[in-house]
DNA sequence: CTCCCGGATTAAAAGGTTTCAAAACCTCGT
DNA sequence: ACGAGGTTTTGAAACCTTTTAATCCGGGAG
């Protein structure tokens, strides 16, 4: 099979190879080849090997932009996320890789690193390259911008946020319900004072679950004042150290008896303060989690955390996408899904 | 200002508005409307407010599929990660980031989970899109698609793992010397029988480390019978549970007092196996991990581990990424880092 | 009065693929 | 030999932007 010598032994200034390359090699028009690709069906047989075997000598790869100049519509998607460092988030686009796995789509990963700028360049890049859809856990869910690219027909979906708006659809999974399970487990062991750790308040997924907490509190005749607030500046693992220092330093009379951290973060941070200030968990402090990521069961004491379905998250978050892509008549839904508690030594032997 | 009624109030069966749109409600020529976009210079201070004014009305965002197809290349990265899992490559993706975002370019994250099919996919995905270049964490560095895609013109830096190639740049940490500083610690603590924790030797890093264990152990005067291999399956925490269970059942006498462990997770495992097996650390065994993630610093017994410069590693293999796609004239270097030890309880007290 | 100049703008081509109407080709029955 | 009817193949338009050569314009020099 001779190849002409433009395309041919191609080791360094060679142009890349088009479908153009490859008629001429092939002798038949471009249209034909463009048929091979994507309508197999419509070519006899004898040509279709015959472009094959030239595409595979020429080594043709298809230019998917200008493709996607002439249809309108990529095979990618993207999902934005919060903290590409939380396994949490990295489980839920696992998830997410599946149905676009299913799908024929490719998935990208956007890490926003919980910063407003980083979100909003990754979204107009994203806008720019015209993807088939966005999946993101925003920074801010009342961002503008948000609604903004709904509206100029990019199909979007929120991933473990909620808000109030109906131009696109939304997963999350219900917090308050979290907290309360998780207090409620903590007060039928016998616990009446309890510490929350949390982030700031301004962070919806915080204010949720304590809210859940205080619930709980509620529902078993005990007042807000049995919960202790130890909000720290922000919720990896050092903060939850800081928090457990704080709560060894109180008087021992008010002194919490058991602690429950809005993530897991915190939650082995605290467990690491405790051994470190010679705390036994459960029996001086007992530690609930929330979203019972692999470390919080390998800890030393293994953690009782809340259990978020993180990889049904994505599933569902990618397949709302790929169904509003495919279904012009798609209606927006908002899905909710409800946690369990998972629980393990920390607060119970 | 007006806008013709066909990109008008858009509400929902409007068309996306292009740079044709911009250009007829501003009265200008759409090659105007070009150079406001990439030569604002070129063109008065009038037209270019007026364009500007047009374009945030119309909310025109720009096409750069179709920019792409006619200038040929892309403001696209992408790193196709091993394990999107593990937080060191989240980390060393970081790094990445930092740079990418200081040259202007975004980073896409594509994570293969350690399967061959997988990454495969992406890769072809990734040169169909032309993004302008690939960072990547290989399954097999040993694969031949690796090859090909720096020959078509791709350029390619392969991160964390060494061929021998010159087809592209790569950045790697020296594995043999991470061994040979674990074990050389061990050695100094007194311990002379260790356990060597690994997945399988068929993972370069694995046989690298342990080729490093076993050079310090003869500069220490003692045979390769010192160390003890207790392989596993895979990499994760559950299996230095499995290696821990194992570690305990061998008889006292030939009973390793030390274990280094190929990477951090599986020392966690480990190091959870023993608290459940009443094995103190370090007294009964000491153990040192790879990687340094965030976790083994806040492991209830801080761990001893190997760390790696990770945020450094992204950084660099982005630069020369960059610096490939700027120079044609580019010579290919292969850069390796040095691994340092952090001592922590779990040797030590 | 013409010519030329520099700056601002325009018109048209280019880039690689898909799509679709039309052309070419084949097989068969007459 | 011819035409019908079906299967293959072709050629050109279209997608949206960038780029380049050409045009336009007012004014100063000759």
């Amino acid at each position: 099979m001779t190849v002409p010598d433009t395309a041919g032994t191609g080791s360094a200034g060679s142009r890349t190879v088009g479908m153009k390359d490859v008629a001429a090699a092939a002798g038949v028009s471009v249209g034909t080849v463009s048929n091979v690709l994507n309508r197999p069906g419509l070519v006899s047989r004898a040509t279709r090997t015959k472009v094959e075997a030239v595409i595979a000598e020429l080594r043709f790869v298809r230019n998917e932009t200008a493709r996607h100049l002439r249809v309108g519509h990529s095979r990618v998607l993207a999902y934005v996320m919060l903290d590409g460092r939380n396994p949490f988030f990295t489980d839920v686009a696992g998830g997410m890789e599946d149905t676009a796995g299913e799908a024929d789509l490719s998935l990208f990963l956007c890490n926003s690193a919980n910063l407003a700028a980083r979100e909003a360049a990754y979204l107009t890049r994203l806008e720019q390259q015209r993807v088939q859809g966005i999946l993101i856990t925003p920074v801010d869910p009342g961002s503008p911008q948000l609604d903004e690219i709904a509206r100029r027909g990019m199909p979007l979906v929120i991933v473990d946020r909620t808000r109030n708006s109906d131009s696109h659809c939304s997963v999350a999974v219900d917090d308050v319900v979290g907290g309360e399970i998780a207090v409620r487990h903590l007060l039928e062991q016998g616990h009446e004072r309890i510490a929350f750790v949390g982030g700031q308040l301004d962070i919806g997924q915080v204010r949720e679950r304590r809210e859940g907490a205080l619930r709980a509190l509620l529902a078993a005749g005990l007042g807000p004042d049995h919960l202790v607030d130890l909000t720290t500046s922000r919720m990896a693992v050092a903060d939850g150290g800081n928090a457990g220092r704080r709560l060894a330093g109180l008087p021992s009379a008010t002194r919490p008896t058991a602690a429950f951290c809005a993530n897991d973060l915190l939650a082995l941070g605290l467990l690491q303060a405790c051994a470190a200030l010679r705390m036994r968990v459960p029996d001086d402090l007992a530690i609930v989690g929330y979203d019972d990521i692999e470390f919080a069961a390998a800890a030393t004491v293994p953690l009782t955390s809340v259990r978020q379905p993180r990889r049904r998250l994505g599933r569902t978050a990618a397949e709302l996408l790929v169904q509003e892509t495919a279904d012009p008549t798609h209606e927006h839904r908002q899905v909710t899904f409800t946690p369990e508690l998972v629980v393990r030594e920390s607060t119970y032997q």
